[in-house]
DNA sequence: TCTGCGGTCTGTAGCGACTACAGAGTCAAG
DNA sequence: CTTGACTCTGTAGTCGCTACAGACCGCAGA
């Protein structure tokens, strides 16, 4: 087992152990170009330093905050640039921010309508589900 | 253009029209067993009753709701049951109501550090960019 | 030195829930 | 009789992974 190994650069599972990616998505990413192909060793195993733990980093928090890959995308483009790319950062980030308070804002309805049909069904003093005959009824949401 | 005619069945672009559903989404219900085949005219076309358009309306509203096609699938079931599916039905409302306030928690962890983000690239008074910056340094969520 | 076990490599298939297309057939109006 | 809109089938593409299969590689113990 070769574990870290600060001199030699980082094998593909302990690149993942330290970011907490899954093993097979450091693959993935490189295959999308968010991960830069690192250089390999003479057998051909990727050997990955810390601007690749850095970058995976980023990816990974990005996507903590429910960015799609292609929103990640130009966010490393962002971050490679030179320049003041923090007008453009922010504007993702707002639309992607009204992305997540519509889908907050979806999920509030279902919400809402899976309570009342589950207390409906709770208390059971009718003859049919309540649950079941509505959704044969009624547009739910909304 | 052969629009509704209540004695002959509805095509398949009706029905869609009907419920709303997308055209090759009928047809995709089918393949996967949530709709029955429905008859067929002489040369192969599909004609649908009243009976398909309620089942799919149901499909429809229950997916409204965020149950995945599965749980749909086994609300299907238990509104053909003779008997009281309203246990189970509730079992799995209750489930997905679970389901569906985890997500909310999720996003609002989410809504609530792209606010700050946001905010921070506004005010642009630092040299970098506080977003990606952030992104580099922390762990963004909980 | 041999053997075995774990790592790594590649390409590919599968998930869920559609959606879109290509290429062929059908039907009705003008 | 032609034209255009509909339908049919099967298949591929989407997103973001995840999990194989089958082949190498590297190191420790016997």
């Amino acid at each position: 087992m070769s574990l870290a190994n600060p001199s030699k650069g980082l094998q593909r599972a302990e690149l993942a152990r330290r970011t907490g990616a899954n093993l097979e998505t450091v693959r993935y990413y490189e295959k999308i170009g968010l991960l830069p192909p690192p250089p390999r060793t003479a057998s051909g195993y990727r050997s990955y330093d810390s601007a690749h733990e850095r970058r995976l980093g980023f990816v990974l928090r990005a996507r903590e905050l429910g960015f799609s890959l292609e929103e990640i995308r130009a966010l490393l483009g962002l971050a490679d640039e030179q320049g003041q790319p923090c007008a453009e950062a922010s504007r993702l980030a707002s639309t992607h921010l009204a992305d997540v308070r519509a889908k907050i804002a979806d999920l509030r309805r279902m919400e809402r309508v899976l309570k009342e049909v589950v207390a409906q069904c709770g208390d059971g003093t009718r003859p049919g589900c309540p649950l079941i005959e509505a959704l044969f009824r009624e547009k739910m949401v909304k």
